[in-house]
DNA sequence: CTGTATCCTGTTGGATACTG
DNA sequence: CAGTATCCAACAGGATACAG
């Protein structure tokens, strides 16, 4: 009876492995929104860098949950979208928005 | 019509701000399912060092999501348990991990 | 047992400049 | 516009030793 974290401690490691990083969260839920392009995330996430940003949509990239599609204009234009399996992930954002607003109180008691 | 983050992306990073530390989720996914001691919950968490839990253990009790209960006793016990407001996670927990076993898949392809 | 203190290394992230 | 390249500072995290 002392297992009861092989189904769950591993798994929810993994899963934060995706969306874990400190922005990934706010970028994955400005995606759910619209495809937006990179100056449009950078501009939504403040105060996050290009080289932070960039490193964060390849990860997410690279972990399926986004894609990229890079339009050869001038100048150019990189459109980032959820991916099917990104869109699985919209519930668990929703809710997370859900609890944060029911608890608004205790975090800003605590801080 | 440009306002649709201002209600759920800083709450999102707020958010993430209290279990997105590496092993906060683990943690307290351990601590949902019993009160356990600080040597319990580093045999639970594999690979975490005395000095990170230390401090996860620290910040989740700085952010009122965990409590911390010291027994005046020869060895020293101390028992770690969600607070009433930790515990209003536990169905993020709970809606997190079930999206982990739907997507096993895609996360193992992807690896 | 439950930590703290110290040292040390690797990674992360900011600032800046540059490219196609 | 959408990055890449480079340098650098700050912090995170492991190993180890020690303490109450």
């Amino acid at each position: 009876m002392e297992k009861e974290l092989d189904d769950t401690d591993c798994p929810v490691t993994a899963t934060i492995a995706l969306f874990g990083g400190r922005w990934k969260l706010p970028i994955l839920y400005i995606l759910s929104k619209n495809t937006r392009r990179f100056g449009e995330i950078q501009v939504r996430v403040p105060s996050i860098s290009k080289k932070v940003l960039t490193n964060q949509l390849r990860e997410l990239e690279a972990d399926g949950l986004i894609s990229r599609k890079q339009y050869k204009e001038l100048p150019p234009r990189v459109e980032y979208a959820l991916t099917d399996f990104g869109k699985t992930l919209c519930p668990l954002l929703i809710d997370i928005a859900a609890w944060q607003r029911k608890s608004i109180d205790n975090l800003t008691k605590v801080k």
